[in-house]
RNA sequence: GGACAGGUGGCCGAGUGGUUGAAGGCGCACGCCUGGAAAGCGUGUAUUGGUUAAUAGCCAAUCGCGGGUUCGAAUCCCGCCCUGUCCGCCA
């Protein structure tokens, strides 16, 4: 969410992000209709106080009167007459209030000024590591795992529905070597405080982070209570510390977590239906960071590094890839989506997208830092990034590492947790 | 799920209708004192909004959250949330 001096004081650099974009015609006139509100915000605040100042005035006098044993009648008289006229006033106030928020809430972040303006087509692919295998005779995850007796898409279709996967024998054992490998790496060797955390959140949490009020259609909600289940750890992890100040020396802080993640994928009926590259519940260890603003870009860098490492250790090929300002999430300034190469699809899979939110999730969610003893609080920067989803990379390594006898071996990296270096 | 008890500033803890943003203590910061430190003394120590060049002043709001009563609510009433204890239930 943006401050309400920005849609004041930085209009322009908004309506300028905006058009990077692409989105000017939808926001423009959101940001319009903020500037009128505010400034009508502002005068009734104005009048409201200015009475209600008069009011205390009054009641002070009552109090004083009554306590000397005076009539107070007229002052009580004046002193009602105002509260019915801030009561009036008040009541105009509520509603403009809150459709200032529902505005504000949403509106996107505004992206860096590095971000390439315009839509995926101006992405930018800014390193690659490994060599990308030759797609040639290579069997889609799905043939492979299914013949290896890895993947049961049918039974998970049949007990939960379409885009719910069962894994079985060595494959579940590869999910959970996943988990096990990526928390120890991110834990032991960068330092990450390993989080353990609930899938099921409340209302402001999902505000905090974003996914509300913009996507709630997008969210599974609990029937009959408010609460929903998370799409991505970054969720209940950022909200940490909502709400709290923390002290400078505190930053940056860094929490891994593993969590199941769940997504309606409302709108994107038809894309990736086969395999595992595009499911409602799948898993995936998830890298936040809080830090000072001054570090967010560094930061970023770090974060994307620590998801690199992953991929190398898995002996993944895969490129690194700059967002363009239209392709970057709604609260990102900007973004790397890491992609793998899955010859047996053919495609590049995004396993990982890692943003630096600014401010943006900061001010929903309401959490600071002291810059030092005695000076006012400031909003922290938030980063997060996958490090990494396990179905994608799942796919990745069986088509990545197919024998032309139709086994996968195991990459060296997970051997220890899967017990074994060829699956089938 | 049921019955009690409770939610006040960084922490502890007063405060049951009136000038209380909130006594007192602790902690913290700065100053004095000291060879240095401790003790002691003094000063200061919340957040948000409005106004403003200003994180200077001034005004307003905030004692879990929301509503109500009242000239006036931390204090009274209603609803909700959370915490603790006991009972029930359960992996």
């Amino acid at each position: 969410m943006h401050h309400l001096r920005m849609i004041r004081e930085q209009a322009e650099a908004l309506r300028d992000g905006m058009r990077r974009r692409g989105k000017l015609e939808v926001y423009g006139p959101v940001i319009d209709e903020s500037e009128t509100l505010d400034r009508t915000r502002r005068q009734t605040i104005q009048a409201v106080e200015e009475k209600k100042a008069q009011r205390n005035a009054l009641t002070q006098v009552v109090g004083k009167k009554k306590k000397a044993g005076e009539d107070a009648a007229v002052e009580m008289a004046e002193a009602r007459a105002l509260g019915e006229a801030i009561a009036a006033l008040e009541a105009t106030l509520a509603p403009t209030e809150a459709r200032l928020e529902e505005l504000l809430l949403g509106v996107p972040n505004i992206p860096l000024p590095d971000v390439p303006e315009g839509d995926e087509s101006a992405n930018v692919v800014v390193r690659s590591w490994g060599t990308p295998r030759e797609a040639e005779g290579i069997k889609p995850h799905w043939e492979v795992g299914a013949s290896l007796g890895l993947l049961d898409l049918e039974r998970g279709a049949k007990i939960s529905g379409s885009g719910f996967v069962v894994y079985r024998g060595t494959g579940a054992r590869m999910i959970r070597s996943f988990m096990n490998a990526m928390l120890d790496l991110h834990t032991s060797e960068f330092g990450y405080e390993e989080c353990w955390v609930p899938v099921v959140v409340n209302r402001p949490s999902m505000v905090g982070t974003g996914q509300l009020p913009k996507f709630e259609d997008d969210m599974y909600a609990l029937k009959d209570e408010e609460l929903f289940l998370i799409p991505t750890a970054e969720v209940p992890v950022t909200n940490l510390y909502r709400d709290e100040i923390l002290a400078a020396e505190e930053l940056p802080k860094a929490f891994c977590a593993y969590s199941p993640c769940f997504r309606r994928e409302a709108g994107s009926a038809g894309k990736d239906t086969r395999g595992v590259l595009r499911v409602h519940e799948f898993d995936k260890v998830e890298l936040v960071r809080y830090c000072a603003p001054e570090d967010g870009e560094a930061q970023l860098q770090l974060l994307l590094s620590h998801a690199e490492t992953v991929l190398q250790g898995l002996g993944l090929p895969y490129r690194v890839v700059l967002l363009a300002a239209g392709d970057t999430g709604f609260g990102s300034a900007k973004t790397y989506d890491l992609e793998v190469f899955a010859p047996g699809v053919g495609k590049w899979l995004e396993v990982s997208s890692c943003s630096l939110f600014t401010d943006f999730q900061a001010r929903r969610a309401n959490i600071r830092f002291r810059p030092a003893p005695g000076e006012k609080p400031r909003f922290v920067y938030t980063l997060n990034g996958s490090g990494l989803a396990f179905p994608r990379i799942f796919a990745a390594i069986l088509e990545h590492y197919q024998q032309p006898d139709g086994s996968v071996t195991v990459p060296e990296a997970l051997r220890p947790w899967v017990g074994a270096d060829r699956l089938g």
